[in-house]
DNA sequence: ACCTATGCTAACCTATAGGTCAACTGGTTG
DNA sequence: CAACCAGTTGACCTATAGGTTAGCATAGGT
């Protein structure tokens, strides 16, 4: 038996930067399933990995029900039934799909701003040096 | 005089896929600012750029208030005055680190869903010829 | 003159993602 | 034992991004 850290509530949220509110939101959601100890949850190394996968998906403009789905393709993965098997293969698809859309429209955006940013530098150099 | 298209409000929502409701919200933040005409508004072909840009930028998890903002940057570049150019090309170097990262995070996410659909596909596979 | 299409504002309702606050519990330690 | 964490639930509040509905206005066609 490895002894393997253990987190409270704040501590979590300390290291993930994450608020305890949203931690337990996150929970509400389904997203998290801590144990429990005399009432008071208690995170582990996969919890804690769970939740910057979580806040990481965030970051992108997921919202938390895709996440959840998201997250439940981690869970399933190890199961061999072939459903389950091509469960995952459909709905990781459809993801990778959506995600790489998203992607090309930041590189869209990309482009345009930068269009925007070497023009205006080009044009603040040219009337300086005038 | 170039008779140039113009739409109404419907005719827009149609062409861009969004509703009357969410254009005419657009507006009320400041993200559109079509002619009226008897109180009835109506858009242009710049408008209709706008407004792509708009739900573009709302694709890819930008809040209305930062598309505005952003927005902004295509109105003053041609703006000739210094400040106005520095303003511009602080602002958009900022906009451009931030979807950079956010790309980063897509690919990071995107790399792991990959792993997972591969993984499942040589399961499934293996499960099959045995 | 009347009807229909299109549009307008205003008001209300919804879901999502939390913040904030109150009241309570359980363990530790001086 | 009292005081103090750290944590719990529940209730209420907020902002964002719209959907829905109602009531009114206007223009065009017949």
């Amino acid at each position: 038996m490895e002894a393997q850290p253990l987190y409270g509530i704040t501590e979590l949220a300390a290291l993930s930067g994450a608020t305890p509110r949203a931690i337990r939101l996150y929970e509400a959601k389904g997203l998290l399933k801590p144990r429990r100890v005399n009432g008071a949850r208690v995170y582990t190394a996969v919890d804690r990995t769970r939740l910057s996968l979580i806040l990481r998906a965030k970051a992108i403009g997921s919202t938390l029900a895709e996440i959840r789905t998201f997250l439940e393709l981690y869970g399933r993965e190890g199961e061999g039934r072939e459903k389950q098997l091509e469960y995952v293969i459909a709905r990781t698809a459809e993801k990778i799909a959506e995600l790489e859309s998203r992607r090309a429209k930041i590189d869209e955006t990309l482009a345009e701003l930068r269009l925007i940013h070497e023009g205006s530098k080009q044009r603040l150099a040219a009337r300086r040096d005038r």
